[in-house]
DNA sequence: ACAATAGTGTCTATCAGACATTATCAG
DNA sequence: CTGATAATGTCTGATAGACACTATTGT
């Protein structure tokens, strides 16, 4: 609660001060493959380890506006470019001992972005990486596993817990495609719809059928908008495609879900 | 992120003190409409106004182990009891402003308990009292709506941010019911269809076919259970109902989709 | 011409919703 | 018997998935 409901008599001032930090899990589709944003340490402890990039909540902001500055540090982009993309609170991390140091709690983000040329901000955004989600998380990765990821077998690990909240944040962003018009979010403002397609396909591991897809996208009314300039792209073989740009709805009735029900 | 993740010669230490509280929105079904606790705030700041139940995270607590503190505390259960209660982080809310005595950060849970006794612990929990959702929110109130929640028409008004979080805890427990087996929380150990058709339709405000949803519920593998004993119950006229228990699986697929797409 | 991709049309098994029917209780 | 509730069965319109087919490009 906001107040402490505390029996009177008690000194509201003696609470337990915490840090409160950001993490975020920045994901894209890079070659058709889930790509999430990684920074390697330079401190200790976990140092040259790769990390989720974050950072403190500063003493007048919301972490949802910390969690907005970090992204646009991060990505290089400026706050106005930033400030458009997806961004959406996961939840709260707070075991006592996730930092060796002291008592920090985190907030984790998912934000959803385009395809972006490689990080080259300044500062921070110098040691970030776009990495392959595969080197970091099997896809079977029950998620929410039980504490700090061990070192399991091919994959880079992560410092501190941030291989549940990388774990928890590819489990949410599974589900949401299902009943949010959210994939629109990984795409540029002019897409086709198989690229939109390829979104699905490449974060659910699946492969969607083209006619059906268009068939069920189109029919949601506020899904995606046509654009009627010239209905033409690319210069790969075969027919031109029509462009869409994302529409007003944000979720989606009934939702669209992935083949074999597995959201487990 | 955990450790900040700073340019060398920065102070690691210099982070900003935060109180870190949670708060928890707890629901039940009583008559056949959707309660939820409340306390009346004995201090200032809103002394003598309505509040979620919740307090400070201890030195060597999470905010889930907190949260399931205070939930035995407030609704005078034994904490193995209130051990078996459906316990759901809802998100954390940060607003720079949202306390205004210090800087407070809370994490919102969502707990989902059967009928209780009104409640009569020790302490906190002589001032706990279920309350009518009806007489606090409107079941059209479009949820996170802009700050803290303006004095609007016939309802009681929450201390600080927690008509928001209130909202948001409301809107999340009834998407949650489409695609997962969370309705058996409200239930007793031992229910009928009935009784678990009764809690959609008290959440959703909406009625449902009792012959299709008792298709939909058994035709989902690990929902329900049936219970071989004595299949009668009740003192009341009509046909005894068939005993089932709260099934296995967790999620529900495909989704019970509640009618008339509104998930807004 | 051929391969490749976009888009249209069709068929079918399945499912949700509506509702009739039967079974079993209390009074 | 009457009213109420549980449980079963039936019908129909909508939908998802599979897939054939046409249209338009690059090579």
């Amino acid at each position: 609660m906001s107040a402490p409901r505390v029996p009177d008599g008690y000194d509201p001032s003696a609470f337990t001060p915490f840090a409160v930090t950001v993490d975020l899990a920045v994901f894209t589709v890079r070659h058709g493959r889930l790509h999430v944003l990684l920074v390697e340490r330079g401190l200790e402890p976990y140092r040259g380890a790769w990390a989720l990039p974050g950072g403190f909540v500063l003493p007048r902001e919301s972490a949802g506006q910390a969690a907005r500055r970090e992204l646009a540090e991060e990505t290089g982009l400026s706050e106005r470019t930033a400030g458009a993309l997806h961004l959406e609170q996961l939840r709260t991390y707070s075991d006592p001992d996730r930092d060796p140091r002291m008592r920090v709690v985190s907030v984790a983000y998912a934000a959803l972005v385009p395809d972006l040329p490689e990080p080259r901000g300044g500062g921070d955004a110098a040691l970030a990486r776009w990495t392959d989600l595969s080197r970091v998380l099997r896809p079977g990765t029950p998620g929410p596993s039980g504490s700090t990821a061990p070192p399991a077998d091919g994959l880079v690990p992560l410092a501190f817990d941030h291989g549940d909240i990388l774990a928890d944040a590819y489990d949410r962003i599974g589900a949401k495609l299902e009943y949010s018009c959210l994939a629109t979010a990984f795409c540029p403002p002019e897409f086709t719809l198989a690229e939109l397609r390829q979104v699905y396909e490449t974060v659910w591991g699946v492969e969607l059928d083209g006619p059906n897809f268009r068939r069920k996208v189109l029919a949601t009314p506020g899904f995606v908008q046509a654009v009627d300039g010239p209905p033409r792209r690319t210069g790969a073989p075969g027919k031109p495609a029509a462009l869409y740009r994302a529409g007003a709805a944000t979720t989606l009735h009934p939702p669209l879900l992935r083949p074999e029900g597995r959201t487990a």
